[in-house]
DNA sequence: GGTTAGCACCCGCGCGCTGCGAGTGCCAAA
DNA sequence: TTTGGCACTCGCAGCGCGCGGGTGCTAACC
């Protein structure tokens, strides 16, 4: 973010003014702006021809260009950067928009898939472009139980409950049959051992903490060691929801079937979206526009993210959509619903 | 299905020829098809001429029409049901095609909600249309056990499993603390009451079932009672899982965005496509064609069914796209699938 | 010097025209 | 009953053209 000095530097007030309403303007029309329409749209009492001369000096600082000779101007990557940080007021949301997004978020709301699932959703909606949302990180989670139930000769539950209220189950198939009162003893003594660490911190020094168990059934702590790998390294379990396709497919930018294709491609494929979300873990709201984003073909998207909070334990959402979208709004929208997400869970 | 004397009352040997040939040029060109290109093609001994006028005849029988007065011909939704009931030979997958679906079908494969995901999309890859899958039908599952778990103060984990392997899992809320060994002998308890009951029965049967427990604890027990709409009534519960949408974005019936946008609603929604789905509870691989499909926008679609079993439980998987398909392939590749999802549950 | 009116110029877009070609229906002859 | 011939239909791609929005340049103006 620059300071008032810094964007005098680059712009004065009217540079800023013209850019700005050429940005907005763009936003609804999705046409370059010329020069006639900023005369008279704005009370500047500047001609067209000043302005123009303006806007020569926009395009050659990168801001705007023109999609071809003597056609209007069109924001850049670089135009919007300039727009988020230094040109956009903070938007808030109306208290019947906030309704909206509370009501979605909590209908048929049973466990924390189904509020995920809606919240994505409901980003869509609002939004009009995609809802993105990960699952929370599991692995910052405080262990708090685990229990071994069984299931057949040789298959066993293993349930892992998080402080934070998260609930995990895993199905284990071990190579020989143990006893109830077996399972029950060995689940009590890694209670014991285990009790108030982190996930990660137990999947780091799983065997040097249970490896001079006296009670319990040794195979079973060995296999429970051994795959401690799958239980407890969640590296994958990142879900990903998205949600809005339908308002995203109909923006004039994905006329074009290619980027459409590619679009579709990037969300079911899922694994890219998911890494550059996950990488993501940042104060407040996270912007990065177009070519900003270099991972995958994510460079024709804009990305807005924010971390949510469900007890100790941090998750990613945002919206995606084209570079041409109403930023400030679009931060809003983001921020509420995660805030909102964090004190549901708190409920 | 039509035996043979029926269809050949309705058309001779040589109108089916033509009639399936036709169709099977149309879903490769979608184009209409003309007689210059059928008498070349087959080696009927027929002139286009001739040809010309066994096509008047199906197109008054309504297999056929002309998009507009002389063009060539393109199927009907009629017609594409005449081939699936009397034209459609049995198509059997290569080895190769078999030895993909597996092969993704097991990757990754940690719960029931990874194969079918992973399932879906493989359905809609092999086919190039949108596969489509149905979680499985809790409620037919029979009661193995369950388990309370106490997760905090007021907060209880109650843990279902069912014969054929799933394990379900409901936070409960209850306004009382109960202590882990009262927990212990509910538990007890519920389990001897309900042991080998479906889960329907339970359901439909849950208050007369437990109303004189002697032991466990009263308070938790009408609590479960009060809840057994939530704990074993799962309608909602269906999860619908559809992938491959990047395949049917390209696909020529799609230009048009209108159509596109109507098919994305249709799947984010999901309520209508599940509920379809739900319906189709048929032995063999259940093939509805266009307009045949009344529910919702689905009249322009095909769709294309099997059940699946996991244990005792069933679930519905297939595949869904426009009425020009490849129906003979897409019914081997949904029957594999669904056999092979058998299978590995078998396992 | 910054601002502005005037002007020549640029270029995408929509429109109408046209010719081509694929395909038809009809008819008369085989 | 089949077939070749023929006139006709109609979508489509290509082309040319004029419109209009927008520009840059320049010369005059404050």
């Amino acid at each position: 973010m620059l300071n008032a000095n810094e964007i005098e530097e680059v712009i004065d007030k009217r540079g800023r003014q013209i850019l700005e309403t050429v940005i907005d303007r763009y936003i609804c029309t999705v046409e370059p702006v010329g020069s006639p329409y900023l005369a008279r749209h704005r009370r500047l009492g500047i001609s067209p021809a000043s302005i123009r001369s303006i806007l020569n000096t926009l395009e050659s600082l990168g801001f705007l260009y023109q999609p071809y000779t003597s056609a209007g101007r069109v924001p850049t990557d670089k135009g919007y950067r300039f727009y988020v940080d230094a040109l956009m007021k903070k938007c808030q949301l109306t208290e019947s928009e906030k309704e909206r997004i509370r009501h979605q978020v909590k209908v048929r709301a049973r466990d924390i898939d189904d509020i995920l699932m809606q919240t994505t959703h409901v980003l869509g909606m609002v939004s009009k472009q995609l809802g993105v949302t990960l699952s929370p990180r599991f692995q910052q989670g405080i262990f708090q139980r685990m229990e071994l139930l069984p299931l057949s000769e040789k298959r066993i539950l293993l349930v892992l409950t998080i402080k934070s209220g998260l609930v995990k189950t895993v199905v284990m198939e071990i190579d020989a049959s143990i006893s109830e009162e077996k399972l029950q003893q060995t689940s009590r003594v890694l209670n014991e051992r285990l009790c108030d660490l982190s996930i990660q911190e137990i999947r780091e020094s799983l065997p040097q903490r249970v490896r001079d168990l006296a009670r319990g059934d040794p195979r079973l702590v060995q296999f429970i060691i051994d795959s401690a790998a799958l239980f407890f390294d969640f590296p994958q379990d990142e879900h990903l929801y998205f949600g809005g396709t339908t308002n995203i497919v109909s923006q004039p930018e994905f006329r074009d079937r290619v980027k459409l294709q590619a679009l579709m491609n990037l969300l079911e494929e899922g694994k890219i979206l998911g890494e550059v979300l996950s990488e993501r873990g940042r104060e407040g709201v996270f912007i990065t526009i177009g070519s900003e984003n270099i991972r995958g073909d994510m460079c024709h998207y804009s990305l807005l993210t924010t971390t949510y909070r469900v007890g100790k334990v941090e998750g990613t959402l945002g919206i995606m959509g084209p570079t041409r979208m109403r930023y400030a709004k679009m931060c809003a929208v983001v921020d509420y619903t995660a805030q909102l997400l964090g004190d549901i869970w708190g409920e």
